[in-house]
DNA sequence: CACACGATTGTCT
DNA sequence: GACAATCGTGTGT
């Protein structure tokens, strides 16, 4: 479960469907060229999120993983709206609820996630935080969305069959080791 | 300094 | 399925 408190606006909850790793020795990381500026927080302590902005309009959001100075990082692509579905609608007006989080872009959006949160530490959880939730029946893996290099590895984690995924290549999902309870 | 392009989304055909 | 929107970033000259 991913969370947000909003100061006057209440709670934001959402369930966690669909992740993809990135490692540093990966080309299609951000890390993968070293540090720069912009992908500085992949390379800070693990437990913050790295929020970039892309395609001229767009912020995705990512966990960082690795201990510092390594640059791995979770990029989180889709989640189920659980509480303040009013004030994620008011971001993306005239969208369903099954179309309030499902694509990174379109999560943050929900979630009003921009660059004044980027490295924002989610251990000490203030304003943002993950807690466990109910484990998936089973998971499922594929290709990464939206990747040209590295292609060939199956980085995108998703709960298996869960309409909350983003609609990139779900069909071609490998089902893996159903989790434990 | 110029330029190509992106871990995307929404709209249109 | 194709494509526009829109601009920061990284790379190369």
């Amino acid at each position: 479960m991913f969370v947000r408190d909003l100061p006057n606006a209440g709670r934001l909850r959402a369930r966690i469907v669909e992740t993809e790793a990135y490692e540093p020795e990966d080309p299609a990381s951000h890390a993968f060229r070293g540090q720069t500026p912009r992908n500085r927080t992949m390379f800070g302590a693990p437990g913050r999120l790295y929020v970039y902005f892309t395609y001229g309009m767009h912020f995705c959001m990512n966990v960082v993983t690795g201990p510092v100075g390594r640059g791995s990082a979770v990029l989180l692509r889709a989640a189920e709206p659980l509480e303040g579905l009013e004030e994620m609608t008011r971001r993306r007006v005239g969208r369903r609820p099954i179309e309030l989080c499902s694509g990174p872009a379109r999560w943050c959006q929900a979630f009003g996630i921009d660059l004044a949160l980027d490295g924002e530490d989610l251990v000490v959880g203030g304003v943002l935080w993950i807690e466990r939730g109910t484990p998936p029946a089973e998971t499922a893996t594929g290709p990464r969305v939206g990747v040209r290099a590295g292609r060939e590895l199956q980085w995108r984690f998703s709960v298996r069959d869960d309409p909350y995924v983003s609609k990139a290549a779900p069909a071609r999902d490998r089902a893996v080791t159903p989790s434990r309870s």
